[in-house]
RNA sequence: GCGCCAGUAGCUCAGCUGGAUAGAGCACCGGACUUCUAAUCCGACGGUCGCAGGUUCGAAUCCUGCCUGGCGCGCCA
């Protein structure tokens, strides 16, 4: 029995005692939930549905827990049901009903964990989209790992999701890009408000190779921001791809102003009455939906400011047909969070429709100091210093295991040890460690069957793995819900301390001279149905599952 | 000044949509290798959950105020 199936029977045993007792069934939730407690003596799972609806209904916790205990003891599956302290349940399970997860897990296999938690939306998760003027750096490889980790994460939960990239390719930021590689090409100093760094020169001597010309042509700095961008979009997208994160959609800002997108969406925001005209400028009224300043949209010398690209960029979006947008920025960049809101209800939408994620502060940090210089992009540490200094995987796991309002502090010895203390390497180790039991048994010509004895795994440890096999749907649906991938790497060094646990105590395969035993082969189901989970799991974050450590 | 994030074991962090004795890893101490991979496991040690109030059967979790640290507050992006 899942957890959810549990979960329903104790709502539906509840209905019935309230019936029993006369109460008024308005006051149960939709749904429950079970927990799994820590305490062994609390049985296999817990339930506070009694002490959660008793005070509604002016019941005695208690009584009405007994009233509920009665009528879920007598379901399949369900061994006993115990009232402890003011009122919670704790339900143990039949041995042989823990242990059918591992079959439903075998049938499952890649899909398991897939859950229908955000079926039917149609979500758009933009990350990353950093400037085309120099390389990701550490704030955008955190969301280069967590979006693409969430963008799965939703999808196995149901959704439709895009992830999209917004290519700032117009602005001045690009100019500035553009008049530093033209210095740099002449051997000038970087302009005073241009970027430095080894990379500008390197790009810069690439657009000479590919436009020998470029210097003595009409626009030289026009030649320099056309092949300049080119060159560092390529370059982002290659570092992105090598690290494993796919973009559906590469969304460029220029094609917004080519179109004439920005004044559609002026007027549909001055036709819904929140446009007005200040100072020669044109302003959206952010205040009326809670931002603390109106916002310039059209400067008063005609050009346009970079929020109204972005609300062009909203629009479009909306018109593609997302009904939730998500949007993953910088902790740097929090104070867009009021005039992007305020945009989106401007335009009319529901409260929700946009969803801003912050992710704080990355740091890299080598015997304890951070990491300042890039040899290439200056002050900065970019993406590619990170991978070269402690891999994609666990460059990857280590920016998805924290809660994204925690800032990082990436120190490059601890996740590149070989040992307990990293956390990618202890759920890869036990990854493989299972691939190596598989692979034993396959020598030993021995094969898990199509069937085996469920009642069979009630060691301790193997009911522990049980559990922590049976949460996963659970605790992929609500890393979905909340937007949490750290959820799934915690939940993966969970399961595989319990795994390891269940290696120590519980011998799988014969020993020499021994027979093959049924508890042999229940194990070994167990086995396949944790590698197929851990699989799955470090799947979800974009992790390796390796087969060999 | 205003806003966002954080403050939990010596360290790095989970837990935060209210539940039982607040957890994990590391560090330190003591154990387990003729290994189905010891990159593992077991035990011990370790806490005024930043501080002070409040809400209630019950608060690390919710509310208010304060303290400390990070980030932000342009007709920059």
């Amino acid at each position: 029995m899942t957890p959810e199936t549990l979960a329903e029977k104790v709502l539906s045993a509840t209905r019935a005692a309230f019936e029993a007792l006369g109460l008024d069934a308005a006051a149960l939730p939709a749904v429950t939930a079970v927990e799994r407690p820590r305490n062994p003596e609390h049985g296999d799972y817990a339930s506070t549905i009694a002490l959660q609806v008793a005070k509604k209904v002016g019941a005695n916790p208690r009584t009405l827990a007994q009233e509920i205990a009665g009528r879920l003891a007598d379901v399949d599956g369900v061994a006993a049901v115990d009232i402890a302290g003011p009122g919670f349940m704790n339900i143990t399970l039949d041995a042989a009903s823990a242990g059918e997860i591992a079959r439903q897990i075998a049938a499952a296999g890649t899909a398991y964990g897939y859950n229908d938690s955000m079926e039917g939306r149609h979500v758009n998760l933009e990350f990353v989209s950093a400037n085309p003027t120099g390389p990701v750096h550490a704030g955008g490889t955190r969301w280069a790992a967590v979006g693409d980790a969430l963008a799965r994460i939703m999808r196995a939960s149901g959704a439709k999701v895009i992830s999209e990239y917004y290519f700032n390719d117009a602005g001045a930021q690009i100019d500035r890009f553009a008049a530093s590689l033209l210095a740099s090409a002449k051997g000038e100093p970087a302009p005073d408000d241009g970027y430095g760094g080894a990379y500008i020169d390197e790009i810069a001597q690439k657009v000479l190779e590919r436009q020998p010309g470029a210097l003595e042509s009409d626009d030289p700095r026009e030649v320099f921001r056309v092949e300049g961008v080119d060159l560092m979009f390529a370059e982002i997208k290659a570092t992105l791809t090598d690290f494993g994160t796919h973009f559906d959609v590469y969304f460029n800002e220029k094609d917004l102003h080519d179109k004439g997108e920005l004044d559609v969406a002026v007027e549909r925001l001055a036709g819904q009455g929140h446009v007005f005209e200040a100072d020669g400028a044109t302003w959206l009224r952010t205040t009326e939906f809670g931002d603390d300043k109106d916002r310039v949209i059209k400067r008063s010398d005609g050009s346009w400011t970079y929020f109204a690209a972005d609300c062009a960029y909203y629009l479009d979006k909306r018109e593609r047909g997302f009904d939730k947008l998500v949007l993953m920025l910088g902790a740097d960049h929090h104070g867009y969070i009021g005039r992007m809101q305020a945009m989106s209800r401007a335009f009319g939408d529901e409260p929700g429709t946009l969803e801003i994620l912050i992710g704080q502060m990355v740091n890299l940090l080598r015997d304890g100091k951070p990491v300042r210089m890039s040899k290439r992009a200056g002050t900065v540490v970019t993406l590619n210093d990170i991978v070269d200094a402690i891999g994609i995987d666990a460059t990857r796991y280590a920016l998805t295991r924290f809660s994204a309002d925690s800032s990082i502090d990436l120190d490059i010895e601890l996740w590149t040890k070989h040992g307990n203390d990293n956390p990618v390497y202890y759920v890869q180790y036990a990854h493989a460690r299972i691939a190596g039991v598989l692979r034993n048994a396959a020598e030993l010509e021995i094969d898990k069957g199509d069937a085996y004895d469920a009642s069979l795994l009630s060691h301790p440890r193997e009911n522990d793995l049980l559990k922590a096999l049976a949460e996963f749907p659970s605790v992929v649906a609500s890393a979905a819900e909340l937007r949490e991938p750290h959820r799934i790497a915690r939940y993966a060094e969970d399961l595989a301390g319990a795994y390891h646990r269940f290696y120590t105590d519980c011998r799988v395969l014969p020993r020499a001279g021994e027979e093959f035993s049924e508890t042999g082969r229940a194990r070994l189901w167990l086995v396949d149905a944790t590698r197929v989970v851990l699989a799955n799991a470090l799947g979800l974050l974009g992790v390796t599952a390796p087969e060999r450590m």
